[in-house]
RNA sequence: GGCCACGUGGCGGAGUGGUUACGCACCGGUCUGCAAAACCGGGUACGCCGGUUCAAUUCCGGCCGUGGCCUCCA
C-alpha cells in the first residue's frame, strides 16, 4: 500500500514517491534559538517526528535522512542578548543566549518523545554555502547589490508565488509595508545585509567591502542543499511559513540550481490556539513546553502528589507529561487547527495512562519486536492521519491485544520502556501504605460489614474517602484501599 | 483590501454522495448489602441559505462566524 501526502504546492493528496528510496530526504524548519520554545513550536517537531518514524518504518531506518536546522543568527537573538547580558560583548552574549536556548530546546524535544534528526545544522556553520548560493544568484541575474545589501529580484523569477498562491501583480497591489528605497521592486527580499558595529559579521559576497550577515531565508536553502542536495523529497514547517519564508526558499534554490522544484512535497502543520485564543505574550496565555512538562502529576494520574517514597528516575515527571502532550497533539490531524486546553491535555493523559495500564498488566516486553497492525499503518499512510491511528489503538486496548497496542504506541513514539517495565514507579503504584489508624478503620469497617451494619460501614468508608482513600471491596471478601482521584 | 484554512452530537475528533467511526462525559443495565472498578447497552450530530442529484454532513454558489498569512512568527 502507498503512502499518500498532501502537498501544499499542488494542493492535492498524492502518492509519495521518493526520488531515491534508498535515501529518502526531509527538511523541516527548526527553531530560532532566542527564547523558551512554546507549545506551538512543539507541534511541527512532534508531527514531523511521526512522519520521520513512519518513513523509517516504510523505507528502513538507515534510508531516511531528516534535517532540522537551528537558526542561530537573527535580529531577535541579538536583541535578546543585549537585553539579558548587557555587560558582555554582543557576540559573547549571543553565544550565551543561543547555547542556553539550544540546550533547553533539545531537552524539551527529548521529553516530547522525539528522535534526534539525522542532521541538525546551524546557520552560522553554513555561511560559506549561503555565500556560494548568493554568488550563483548574482551570476544568473536573479540577485543584485544595493547599498551593501544583496537582494533577490522577485520579478526575475517568472512563476514566483506558486506555493502561497500569490500572483506577483496582486501582491504588489496589496503591499502596504514601508519599502526600503534601495529595493528595485517592493517584493524583493534580502539575501545579505550589512552588519552594524558589534553585530555578528562575516566577509560579504558579491564584492561588498563591509562585513555583513545573511538574510533569514537563505540559510534554509543553503543547509538543505548541503545536507540533502539541490532537490529533495519533503519540506515541512508551520503553515505560517508558507509566505514568505518557504516561497523565498523556493525562489533562491530553484534559481540557483536552475531546477523546476526545490522539494517534491511541501507539508505544513496547522496553527495552534490556547484556550480558544491566539497565543501571545500580551494576552498572558503564552504556554511554553516547560510549563507543560512541569504540570503537577496529581492532575493527570491517580496519585496525590509528585513526591513519593519509592525511587523514581530523574525527570520522570517531565517525560510522562511530555508523552501526554505528544499524545494530546496527535489527537488532531496535523493539518487541522488545534485548540490547546488543559482539558485536552488531561483527557489525553488519562487515556494514555489506561493504555499503559493494559501493557503493564500484561507484562508487555518492550524488547521484543512486534508487527505494527495494518489498520494503524493504513491510517498513517493516509496523509499521517494520527487521530484515526489512535482510534485503532483503542480497539487493541479494549481487546487486550497488547502486542498490537505496544507496536502502535511505539510507532507513534508514545512507548517509553521505563514506564512500561518498572514496578517502582509511584505513577503506576495504586497500592497505598496506610497509617495504623487508617488500617484500624478499614478493619473496623470490615467488622461492621460482617455483622451487616451497613450504616457504620458506609460511615467509615466516607470518612476514608475524605482522606483521599477509596475502598474497593473484592469478591473474595477482602478490601483494597486505593488512592482516590 | 487581497490570499488561505476551518465551522461535525455536552466536549474532543475522524470520515463519507446513500450502510448512525471512535474517545471522554452523561444516562440505563449486569455485578455489589450499597458503592467503586469492570463489563454490556443507550442518545442519529454535521454553521446558515440556495443549487445539482433519485439521494448531500459529504459536490457547487452565496452568507455568517473563527483563525492564519500579506511585517518577525511553528
Amino acid at each position: 500500500m502507498d503512502l499518500r501526502l498532501y502537498d501544499t504546492l499542488t494542493r492535492e493528496k498524492r502518492v509519495f514517491t521518493p526520488i531515491d528510496p534508498a535515501r529518502v530526504r526531509m527538511y523541516v524548519c527548526g527553531p530560532t534559538v532566542y527564547d523558551y520554545a512554546h507549545i506551538g513550536n512543539a507541534r511541527p517537531v512532534i508531527v514531523f517526528d511521526v512522519l520521520f518514524r513512519l518513513l523509517r518504518h516504510l523505507y528502513g531506518a538507515e534510508h531516511v535522512t531528516y534535517v532540522r536546522n537551528i537558526t542561530d543568527v537573527d535580529d531577535k537573538i541579538n536583541a535578546r542578548a543585549t537585553e539579558e547580558y548587557p555587560s558582555l560583548p554582543l557576540n559573547e552574549a549571543i553565544r550565551e543566549v543561543t547555547n542556553k536556548t539550544d540546550k533547553q530546546f533539545h531537552d524539551d524535544v527529548a521529553a516530547l518523545g522525539c528522535l534526534p534528526p539525522t542532521v541538525e545544522p546551524r546557520a552560522t556553520e553554513h555561511i560559506e554555502e549561503m555565500k556560494t548560493l548568493i554568488e550563483r544568484l548574482m551570476k544568473s541575474g536573479n540577485a543584485y547589490v544595493a547599498e551593501e545589501h544583496v537582494l533577490f529580484s522577485v520579478p526575475s523569477m517568472k512563476d514566483y508565488g506558486k506555493l502561497s498562491n500569490r500572483p506577483l501583480d496582486e501582491m504588489i497591489a496589496g503591499a502596504r509595508v514601508d519599502v526600503a528605497a534601495y529595493k528595485r521592486n517592493e517584493m524583493d527580499f534580502v539575501l545579505w545585509k550589512p552588519s552594524k558595529r558589534g553585530e555578528p559579521a562575516w566577509p560579504s559576497p558579491s564584492g561588498i567591502k563591509t562585513q555583513g550577515r545573511p538574510g533569514w531565508h537563505i540559510e534554509c536553502s543553503a543547509m538543505s542543499w548541503k545536507h540533502l542536495g539541490e532537490t529533495f523529497d519533503i519540506h515541512g514547517g508551520g503553515i505560517d511559513l508558507v509566505f514568505p519564508h518557504h516561497e523565498n526558499e523556493i525562489a533562491q534554490s530553484r534559481c540557483a540550481f536552475h531546477t523546476s522544484v526545490m522539494a517534491n512535497y511541501w507539508m505544513h502543520n496547522g496553527f495552534l490556539q490556547v484556550e480558544g485564543e491566539k497565543m501571545s505574550k500580551s494576552l498572558g496565555n503564552f504556554v511554553t513546553i516547560q510549563d507543560v512538562l512541569a504540570t503537577p502529576m496529581s492532575s493527570l494520574v491517580p496519585i496525590a502528589n509528585d513526591e513519593g517514597p519509592t525511587p523514581i528516575f530523574a525527570g520522570w515527571k517531565e517525560r510522562w507529561n511530555g508523552l501526554c502532550a505528544r499524545f494530546a497533539m496527535l489527537q488532531t490531524k496535523y493539518s487541522e487547527p488545534i485548540d490547546w486546553t488543559t482539558r485536552r491535555f488531561n483527557e489525553a493523559g488519562d487515556e494514555l495512562y489506561r493504555f499503559y495500564e493494559v501493557l503493564r498488566d500484561a507484562y508487555y516486553d518492550t524488547s521484543l519486536t512486534r508487527e505494527v497492525p495494518d489498520n494503524l499503518l493504513a491510517a498513517l499512510r493516509d496523509d499521517l492521519n494520527t487521530p484515526a491511528a489512535i482510534t485503532t489503538l483503542r480497539a487493541t486496548a479494549k481487546s487486550q491485544d497488547v502486542s498490537a497496542l505496544g507496536a502502535g504506541l511505539s510507532l507513534l513514539g508514545l512507548l517509553d520502556d521505563e514506564f512500561v517495565r518498572r514496578d517502582d514507579l509511584l505513577l503506576f503504584n495504586h497500592a497505598l501504605s496506610l497509617t495504623a489508624e487508617q488500617e484500624a478503620m478499614v478493619n473496623a469497617r470490615n467488622a461492621a460489614r460482617v455483622r451487616k451494619d451497613w450504616k457504620e460501614s458506609d460511615r467509615i468508608r466516607d470518612e476514608l474517602a475524605a482522606m483521599g482513600i477509596c475502598l474497593r471491596d473484592n469478591s473474595d471478601g477482602t478490601t483494597t484501599p486505593e488512592s482516590a482521584r
